[in-house]
DNA sequence: CCACTTTAGTTGAACTCTCAAGTGTATTCT
DNA sequence: AGAATACACTTGAGAGTTCAACTAAAGTGG
């Protein structure tokens, strides 16, 4: 009836292969972060995030959604990345009830050689052993799947369809 | 001098795809399972090591070596199965030192529908969207990166080569 | 202007995982 | 056999995340 329930071998193999993967793959990376900045990839993603935003700094509802963590989630990760010093947050003058964190110069000036221990190890993990070809798969791969995962369209606001 | 140090614009686009489609992904499998099953994807992913296992039984050490976890994850996730009935652990016979691990009856007759569940999850999360040759793209993709990430050597227990 | 609802963000408890230390059982070496 | 070492597993503390309240400020409609 219909749909096909069950994985077949070829579809059970990859999948095994990708949660391994992607498994191995987020602890090496939370390892090297951890041991080098001692901090996680998510805190890393979020100053990175910020370094690149105009002031260096963001709404914590826009930077909660850019980085497509719960809001829960962002307060916490800030209020300890407060707590190194890496960035500051203060009330919006235009938003009574909002936020807004900005990353500061001792973060900047961290960060630098943290991208760069950061980037050497994704270059080291996957980069360097994919080719040119199997880099432009993966990347289409991941946003054929990006579009039933988000939430969010990309790109642009769609309109409501609900209403 | 020799290696490029950061990533071109192809490899940062597929960098951030790819690191926010495995985010997206563990979350939604997570949900589905914590919804359905009241068990994480990680606890899910045992119960089905153990299922297929000969006597549904594992030695601790066998179990954490097949699922790539530490020895201390699989204390703590075995302690919460077990508390919820799903597993047994018992002393093993051969070695005093050693335990080893049963999905209980219940823990069987749980799976079930829990897999079918899981398992369509997975196929209207990722392979319905992907062509076969991108299953097998992504497959082979996987396996060079792991040939880099696992530290134990897959299929084949290499000679050890030290000592 | 005052209730009602929505929005922004925080809080605290429960849960999962990591890391370092600890317990107890084999194994090895002399 | 006895001491030293290695192994299997557990424990507990700390960190990060989720989830369900909760606080407080905007917006909305009478």
């Amino acid at each position: 009836m219909g749909k096909q329930q069950w994985l077949n071998n070829q579809e059970q193999a990859t999948w095994r292969s990708l949660m391994l993967t992607t498994m191995l793959l987020e602890e090496a990376l939370d390892r090297q972060l951890q041991r080098d900045a001692g901090i996680p990839h998510a805190y890393y993603a979020i100053l990175v995030t910020l370094s690149e935003s105009p002031d260096r700094a963001l709404r914590m509802s826009e930077l909660a959604e850019r980085m497509h963590y719960s809001q829960s989630r962002l307060t916490h990760a800030v209020t300890a990345l407060e707590r190194a010093g890496l960035v500051l947050r203060h009330r919006c003058p235009t938003d009574g009830r909002g936020q807004v964190a900005t990353i500061t110069d001792t973060g900047m000036t961290s960060l630098r050689p943290i991208a760069a221990g950061h980037v050497a190890e994704v270059r080291g993990l996957v980069f360097d052993h994919l080719t040119p070809d199997q880099v432009t798969q993966l990347g289409d791969i991941c946003n054929t799947l990006l579009a039933g995962l988000d939430p969010i369209p990309r790109e642009l606001n769609g309109p409501d369809s609900n209403g």
